[in-house]
DNA sequence: AGACATGTTGCTCA
DNA sequence: ATGAGCAACATGTC
């Protein structure tokens, strides 16, 4: 399910319910995938008395601190989410890791197990976060250098390659769509095709889309949304797309369905035409 | 029953 | 060497 502005929602909400408690115990539901990258025992001797201290989102991953050195990293994969509950839940079959402070207890939960957990600890982040492409709202993020991504990848259709985290950090299935419905260009165009203004619209509607979905799902300043997807505009593709025979909202025509880049793939043929 | 799922990785082939 | 395409991962739901 996750994608930028839902890892956003689930950071934000573990952040506004626990942070600055004191982590009392910690709950593993071991399953040697989840958990292949953790050192167990020096995630248990890192954050069991240890301050939840801050955390942030980038791209489709989730950076907790605790104390002064101890780092938990968070990756969704496909169904992973994170929730909150009373100090003392009881692990149900998919909960995996349960942080336990005096007041809530804080869950992660994974059915499909795509997800992944990482511990690091040391004075800074650890490179694998560092090393995330620079964020769909920053000043890195140029229509130069999408421009230059586009042309290394000319010959891979659009859709696949803004799926590619190394340019597009946090941009999933549906956001690839919204974006590619906005700016009216077909999912399947090759991606050197794109003449320097679709170039320059795709640029921005990756902007727009991020930042409109971050505000309407994760909420603005301290708020945070009941439930994912409830503020989400009624003029997006995206509550039209799921369900079978599916009206494009603005073209008011019917949307197409293909597996592109892998991934079912869903535009308007009335608003974005092949070449 | 069978298809499908908002993600990533590792393999094969050009 | 580089890049495109696809199967695999594990489980739930329609």
């Amino acid at each position: 399910m996750p994608e930028l502005a839902e890892v956003e929602f689930y950071r934000k909400r573990w952040h506004l319910a626990a942070q600055g408690e004191r982590v009392v115990a910690l709950h593993t539901h071991d399953t040697k995938k989840l958990l292949r990258r953790l050192d167990l025992p020096a995630l248990r001797r890192g954050l069991v008395g240890a301050v939840f201290q801050d955390s942030v989102a980038a791209a489709k991953q989730m950076l907790f601190r605790f104390g002064d050195d101890s780092w938990l990293g968070i990756h969704l994969g496909m169904s992973g989410e994170l929730s909150v509950a009373p100090p003392d839940h009881v692990p149900r079959k998919h909960d995996h890791l349960v942080l336990c402070t005096a007041r809530h207890a804080l869950v992660f939960s994974d059915p499909r197990m795509f997800g992944r957990l990482e511990f690091h600890r040391g004075p800074d982040a650890p490179a694998w976060w560092t090393k995330i492409a620079p964020a769909l709202l920053s000043r890195e993020f140029t229509v130069e250098a999408v421009a230059a991504f586009l042309q290394r990848r000319r010959r891979a259709p659009i859709k696949a390659v803004l799926l590619m985290q190394e340019q597009f950090p946090g941009i999933g299935n549906w956001m690839a769509d919204e974006v590619l419905w906005r700016a009216a260009i077909h999912p399947r165009r090759l991606a050197g095709s794109l003449r320097p203004a679709e170039v320059r619209t795709l640029w921005r509607e990756c902007r727009r889309v991020a930042r409109i979905a971050l505000d309407a799902i994760a909420g603005r300043g301290r708020s945070l949304p009941a439930d994912l997807n409830v503020g989400i505009p009624k003029s997006w593709l995206f509550l039209h797309r799921w369900r079978p025979g599916g009206i494009c909202p603005r073209t008011r025509t019917p949307l197409a369905y293909a597996t592109i880049g892998g991934r079912t793939t869903c535009w308007s043929p009335a608003r974005q035409r092949l070449r």
